[in-house]
DNA sequence: TAAGTGTAGATTGTCAACAATACACGATTC
DNA sequence: GAATCGTGTATTGTTGACAATCTACACTTA
């Protein structure tokens, strides 16, 4: 037999990181609300599960920093506030011009493979902008950040990134509807996909950090009208 | 009454973060061997714990990457590759490089604190080199890193600093006897200090930049000599 | 009325037993 | 003799029950 494929290996991975990636997802979308408790057995039983699983699932959201737990109370979904918006995203800055760097040093095939990809992905945001469907294109806005990080091939930086994605979706989330003009923000990812291409090592430096400052700005401008405490 | 302050609280972090604490520290001191199984069993009763508590810390170490774990069969330490060095380090360089920019870009007070505690490790550094406890030296090290990012107080850049110190260790564990020139080593921290209290922004990027290079040749110079597969 | 106290309910923390899976070793067959 | 098959053992995965703790609310008391 060549190989069995698709053979039902029925899941390869861990019970626990499942879980924790469904959770994850369910978080991101805002199926609970900020500093909300997480009630295990409900939970448990919603996911058709134990709570003995459940459990080693939260505690590896809890290691992301995603949930936050205390000691006989329970855990409780992260609640972000502006200074936790600006330690996010200082830290994609940090990641995603150490990705800059390692893709514009790394050989122009992979560069150009995380290139389609982007184009891709831009396309679909475009599309999805002129849906106005703002989940999807916080969804596509995520996704264009985490494939340029996997361009790398690093993969503690994507693993880190992928908790800054999540963190970073619980942001926008808090946004909702008031996402910044969306013309600008298609523009700012072509923008950096086209310096991208053209392997300008500056320029992309500069187009990232204006991107997150950008960001930091938007999600920080009006605290009152978002869930972000002060 | 004023405040209860050390007035019993008895551990007020959730139990599986205590014993993935100490369980981190055992393996960064070398308790497993890499690529070794880790027996549930074995090391629930050896922590005087249940079977319960412990696999919801080792998915937290799984989370960081310490352990990986295989469905079905358990999970396992870590083993570092080469590639597994330099994708450590190039975060590390990424990590450190945001702390810098974040610490010469705070207030002097800040910077300084940071610069009094590098200055003590530094000094408990010597000492331990003239003591040769390669232990120690070790612990020291990656100290005065995870001092050196403290000081920015991004609890998130701190968090995953966190994890590469200890996979650092992991990777210096291998390494044993033949750490690198140790009075090398002692010049190179001081030289990181001297520009932060001097704010040399280029001079510290250089100088981590080096530190870091310097030492991915040093862990992947003699891969036969070491635990490190190819 | 306000502060403090005690109880009831719910939720988490822990544990031990049961089920399922994978690995190792010996038997069987070609 | 080599490969394959079947069995036994050890280990992980899952579950439900029990214990400990906290919160809320009604009750008492100054």
């Amino acid at each position: 037999m060549a190989a069995p494929e698709g053979m039902f290996v029925l899941e390869g991975r861990p019970t626990a990181q499942l879980i924790a990636d469904q959770l994850r997802e369910l978080i991101v979308q805002g199926a609970f609300s900020p500093g909300q408790q997480v009630n295990e057995s409900a939970l448990a039983s919603q996911l058709s599960t134990s709570r003995g699983p459940l459990r080693e699932a939260l505690q590896r959201l809890c290691q992301e920093g995603i949930l936050v737990s205390k000691r006989n109370r329970g855990v409780f979904v992260l609640e972000l506030s502006t200074q936790d918006v600006k330690e996010i995203y200082a830290v994609r800055e940090a990641v995603e011009l150490a990705a800059a760097n390692t893709l514009l040093d790394s050989d122009s095939e992979q560069v150009a493979d995380t290139c389609r990809e982007l184009k891709g992905i831009i396309r679909n945001m475009a599309k999805q902008v002129a849906a106005s469907d703002w989940q999807a294109i916080a969804r596509l806005d995520m996704q264009f950040h985490t494939a340029f990080v996997s361009g790398t091939g690093n993969t503690r930086l994507i693993r880190i990134y992928e908790t800054l994605a999540a963190e970073s979706r619980m942001c926008i989330l808090s946004l909702e509807v008031a996402y910044p003009r969306i013309d600008v923000l298609v523009q700012e990812h072509q923008q950096i996909l086209e310096f991208l291409e053209a392997r300008d090592r500056s320029g992309l430096q500069q187009a990232i950090k204006r991107h997150m400052q950008k960001a930091v700005e938007d999600l920080t401008a009006s605290p009152e009208a978002t869930g972000i405490t002060a």
